[in-house]
RNA sequence: GGGUCUGUAGCUCAGGUGGUUAGAGCGCACGCCUGAUAAGCGUGAGGUCCCUGGUUCGACUCCAGGCAGGCCCA
């Protein structure tokens, strides 16, 4: 195909109707909206993003993984940082040189699916969806899951993250699953899979536990109970033990009481009851009221029967006093109450003792009957009803609150019980020290997420709880024989097949429930086997990407070797327990080294407020009508210039609207600048221009600057620090708009097509071009625009196709004195501010404090400021002092306490003497001697303050970046100059006002008195305002008319088009 | 309670091996420019650099302790 047709193609559709319209150069769609799907429609026909991938295949490899969204929510403003990091880095590599694919992918299974399908349903607990049906059930959250990723594909390709949609890995095909059960059985292999029976977090409204990355998500601050119970010593009831806990529903569970040796306990008297408790805590428990009268060595205890709340077992093992380290006066009395069936070091204390085990609780976290006063509520309602129960009893010594933060399930936000349950356990602690080694070598973005609170994370391991009591999942593919007991863990669809009983239902079934579970194996024992109820922890799924995005094992080898690890991977902070833990493990345990080499965390998103959004607080900031409004690219450099990626931000629209006006715009306008003289000349990118050295100054300075800004952008990116880069990028746009174009417009407002014009477009065009190719990453829509405009027949179709820009050599020594002529035009234009005389008004001169260097800085530069800040001359001085004259003042408030009545006297004589000798006096010996109402006074600098003010006819304006001093005194030939500048300046207004094109030619009449300038100022009038003739008197025929006024002199002019 | 990050102008945020008068954008005020024009530019006002203590000739920067917020852990 020839690249001419859709490179017109693209101009027809990025372009406004421009009157100037020429072959070549093309003004930019001022509309963000329409530009932007535009190109979107460009890219779509052209496979631009699948050509970029496919174009570079043989080169090195970048490679990325897409940590893949869960597909159970819209996509929020939050998300949208993540992702543009996942764009901008991949698009830079390419444009580098790089081989980077990037393969979606949807993170599908889980507890979220089904919540939301249980919503739609009306339906709540595992029993409705039992009733419902799991076929049915399991099929409505894969159409769940549908619904949510049309939704990201829809925000995916409306910012332009280019990602390869067609061909995603999806966690819940088959294949994704195969892999999954490959690793599992590898893991097996290695001995680290097995069942267990421990304490876990539970979710009583989903009915399954949560691993520990789970849990971290769902800390709320609450109140909950906190109570001191009477325990009695069964052999001396007189006395009690005092107990402290914060879950009074636990306590029916109650089978042991836990002491720490090493403690001392002390009985005390308090208002008349015997208590014992540990000596630490008896005053931040009891207070000054406590006496205590004995000490009891914590051994004493052990072993001692106590009476509890609740008798449920008649064991002789169960009620008595045992030891445990765990055991601590942080908190409470130093007694602890152990209930085995709800909590970790309640249940590791009950096995090791053999105590009995109370469970009077069931799987939906209601009591059952086995505890009559509370049969049928639920654990947490249940807490007021014991509360008054051992109240009544008088085993209640004190009810209070207690403030703290309680794990919530992340999802539904039911609180989390403790609950001893059958799980199976993948044991990451036996690789603890491989995991730890392997994540020393992984580069994060900021350094101290990994060095700190990933490395904390990883060095309080625990066992991964893997196994799911729930339906849409990856299924647990264990399989354990009626018989005999034994176990099968199934690595593939072929060794299912190969043990099944029906091997023609295991070839063809679907790897989930309830379908999987249909298939019984043939265990060695000659019994049958069928599967174990559960499903996978999610994060296994998303976890295990980099395997299974390739069916690896089972196909695609070289692809998954050449793509391990990832060299680039960027998510949110919340992630850092969640994926890159989860894919940190599977990588080790299966390939032995990290997933991942470089990893940038991007911070949360919180609203306006500062609150996190979450679906879940309702303060989600919907992306789109702000991508709608201001463009993609817009909300892009917003994300990327406000701040570094890792900061959290608070999101409001107000940020993409300044990167729209503030930034793009004005990259828009410098392009559409060219455009507009481009095509009144006739240039193109083909043309010969000069060599950059017989350019000026003005133009080797912009291509230094190009390349300062390619070396800072590139080194930025390398470094993964966008927002550095933005800075860069966004000066350089500055430097562009705001000098070398400002400075540079008379260059391209003379007649015909120059050298020195020439050298003004070959360095915008090639600075533009640049320009371009170095903002693709980061706003690719107004990149290619702009791309398609400038390119030429030679150049790439798109700008994601070129090359990053190189080849702009550095003149160092040139850009430190443009700047300094920069900083003196600063410093000329307050100086002229706050003389109030306009820029219009040519001065006679500027004088310039010297610095080191200046006198090295060209004529020619010298000659820009004087254009800039409108001066016959510039002089560079060795200080300011002839333009500045001291005032000496009196300190009265020293004066005063030192002379009284005299100090007037003395300021009236300070104030006769001439302040240049005083002030020359004090400067050189630090005192002055005067005499005043005949006796002589001997003033020390600190009794005079030395002011220095601008001498008449001067403005002086001194900062720490220098200091000049301005010429305000005007003759008649300054004058008559600043009237011509306003004249031109009125005519220039007229002929806008008129309507007439910038380069219509005209005629103009004139009345009143304003003959003198047009007939001294002839030629330059014409020249400034394209005017063929002017002549006294009133225009026939005008098409324009205004009066005037300059400085004084009326008149009235006419206006006329001619030829 | 522990870890960690953050705290700088009205807002959103940079910055600094410890060194004259701490920056940007937006907003505000005033003005300039007018052949990029439903644009552009400049100047100015605005800050106890969270607080307290320490180290130092000198602290916004380093150290310690606190306060507030975020994230994470228990």
């Amino acid at each position: 195909m020839s690249s001419r047709v859709p490179k017109q193609g693209l101009r027809r559709m990025v372009s406004a109707c421009s009157k100037e319209e020429r072959v070549g150069f093309t003004k930019l769609e001022a509309d963000p909206g329409r530009r932007e799907r535009a190109v979107l429609a460009f890219w779509e026909e052209e496979r631009v993003f699948p050509r970029s991938v496919e174009g570079r295949v043989g080169r090195p490899r970048y490679v990325f993984y897409e940590g893949p969204p869960t597909a159970n929510g819209r996509p929020h403003i939050g998300h949208l940082l993540a992702r543009l990091q996942k764009d901008l880095f991949p698009r830079y590599h390419t444009m580098r040189g790089c081989h980077v694919e990037r393969k979606a992918g949807w993170d599908c299974h889980g507890l979220p699916v089904e919540l939301e399908v249980e919503k739609e349903l009306g339906i709540s607990t595992k029993a409705d969806i039992e009733r419902y049906g799991v076929e049915r059930f399991v099929a409505r959250c894969k159409e769940s899951v549908h619904r949510y990723i049309r939704a990201w594909e829809d925000m995916i390709r409306r910012m332009g993250f280019w990602i390869d949609l067609e061909s995603p890995y999806v966690t819940y095909h088959d294949d994704y699953i195969e892999t999954l059960w490959w690793e599992l059985k590898e893991i097996h292999a290695r001995g680290l899979l097995y069942p267990g029976h421990k304490v876990l977090p539970y979710c009583p409204r989903c009915g399954t536990s949560l691993s520990s990355h789970e849990v971290a998500q769902g800390y709320q601050r609450v109140a909950d109970p906190s109570l001191f119970i009477r325990m009695p010593l069964r052999d001396d009831p007189a006395v009690s033990l005092l107990v402290w806990t914060t879950t009074p529903w636990t306590l029916p569970a109650n089978v042991a009481l836990a002491i720490n040796p090493e403690i001392e306990y002390a009985e005390v008297r308090y208002r008349g009851e015997r208590l014992i408790l540990a000596r630490s805590r008896v005053a931040a428990v009891l207070g000054e009221e406590a006496e205590v009268v004995g000490v009891v060595p914590g051994e004493e205890l052990c072993r001692r029967e106590y009476e509890p709340p609740y008798r449920m077992n008649p064991s002789p093992d169960a009620y008595r006093i045992w030891p445990a380290a765990f055991v601590s006066t942080d908190e409470g009395t130093g007694i602890v109450h152990i209930a085995p069936a709800f909590g970790e070091e309640d249940y590791e204390l009950g096995q090791g003792l053999g105590l009995p085990f109370l469970q009077p609780v069931d799987r939906r976290g209601r009591f059952t009957g086995e505890f009559p006063l509370a049969a049928g509520a639920f654990v947490k309602d249940a807490d007021p009803l014991i509360l008054a129960d051992l109240e009544e009893r008088g085993r209640l010594f004190r009810a209070e609150t207690y403030e703290h933060d309680y794990p919530f399930c992340w999802r539904c936000d039911t609180p989390l019980l403790y609950y001893a349950l059958d799980s199976w356990f993948i044991a990451t602690t036996r690789a603890k020290d491989e995991i730890i080694a392997a994540s020393e070598t992984i580069s994060w973005h900021p350094t101290h997420v990994g060095e700190s609170r990933f490395a904390d994370f990883l060095h309080s391991m625990r066992d991964w709880a893997l196994s799911r009591d729930r339906y849409w999942g990856t299924p647990l593919p264990v399989w354990i024989c009626d018989e005999c007991g034994g176990a099968r863990v199934v690595g593939s669809r072929a060794e299912l097949v190969e043990h099944a009983l029906d091997p023609d239902l295991a070839r063809a079934v679907e790897l989930h429930r309830p379908h999987v579970d249909r298939v019984e194996l043939r265990c060695p024992c000659g019994g049958a086997m069928r599967r174990v109820p559960y499903v996978l922890d999610t994060w296994f799924d998303s976890g295990s990407m980099h395997t299974a995005q390739w069916h690896y094992p089972f196909e695609n080898g070289d692809r998954f070797r050449e793509s391990y690890p990832a060299d680039f991977i960027s998510e949110g902070l919340d992630q850092t327990r969640g994926w890159f833990y989860t894919m940190l493990v599977t990588g080790v345990l299966l390939h032995g080294s990290t997933p991942y080499r470089n990893v940038l965390v991007t911070g949360m998103g919180l609203d306006a407020e500062g609150q996190k959004m979450s679906k879940s607080r309702g303060n989600v900031l919907d992306p789109m009508p702000i991508v709608d409004a201001h463009g993609a690219d817009a909300v892009r450099w917003y994300l990327a210039s406000e701040s570094a990626p890792w900061n959290e931000r608070r999101y409001t629209g107000e940020g993409a609207r300044q990167a729209r006006f503030g930034f793009l715009d004005t990259v828009r306008n410098c392009h559409d600048f060219l455009v507009l003289y481009a095509g009144i000349d006739g240039f193109t990118p083909e043309m010969a221009v000069p060599a950059p050295a017989a350019r000026l100054a003005l133009d080797r300075w912009l291509l230094s600057r190009l390349g300062a800004v390619v070396e800072g952008v590139t080194a930025a990116l390398d470094g993964y620090d966008p927002l550095a880069a933005t800075r860069e990028l966004a000066d350089l746009v500055d430097d562009l708009s705001n000098w070398y174009i400002r400075l540079s417009r008379p260059r391209f407002w003379g007649k015909g097509l120059t050298e020195d014009k020439l050298c003004a477009y070959g360095t915008l065009y090639e600075a533009l071009r640049a320009l371009s190719l170095l903002l693709a990453p980061f706003t690719p829509f107004l990149a290619e625009a702009m791309w398609a405009s400038l390119r030429t027949e030679e150049d790439p179709q798109s700008v994601h196709l070129a090359g990053w820009p190189q080849g702009f050599p550095r003149d160092r020594a040139l850009e430190a004195q443009m700047g300094r002529i920069r900083a003196v035009a600063s410093l000329a234009l307050a100086a002229r501010h706050r003389a109030k005389v306009k820029v219009r008004q040519p001065l006679p001169a500027l004088h310039v404090r010297a610095r080191e260097g200046d006198e090295a800085i060209p004529e020619e530069l010298w000659g820009l400021l004087r254009e800039e800040v409108n001066v016959v001359r510039v002089s560079l001085e060795g200080d300011l002092a002839s333009y500045q004259v001291p005032k000496v003042i009196p300190d009265f408030r020293r004066l005063g306490p030192l002379y009284g009545d005299r100090a007037p006297r003395i300021a009236r004589a300070v104030a006769a003497l001439d302040p240049q000798d005083l002030a020359a006096a004090l400067d050189r010996q630090g005192y002055v001697d005067l005499s005043a109402a005949g006796e002589t006074f001997r003033l020390t600098r600190d009794l005079l303050e030395v002011e220095w003010q601008p001498a008449a006819g001067y403005a002086v304006v001194e900062r720490a970046d220098g200091a000049v001093a301005l010429d305000l005194r005007l003759d008649d030939e300054l004058r008559a100059r600043g009237d011509l500048r306003e004249l031109v300046h009125r005519l220039q207004l007229a002929r806008k006002e008129a309507g007439f094109r910038v380069t219509d030619r005209i005629e103009i009449g004139y009345e009143g008195d304003l003959g003198d300038l047009f007939r001294r100022f002839s030629r330059e009038i014409e020249e400034e305002v394209l005017a063929v003739a002017h002549h006294a008197g009133e225009l026939a025929e005008a098409e324009h008319e205004v009066a005037l006024d300059i400085h004084g002199r009326r008149g009235r002019v006419w206006l006329r088009r001619r030829g």
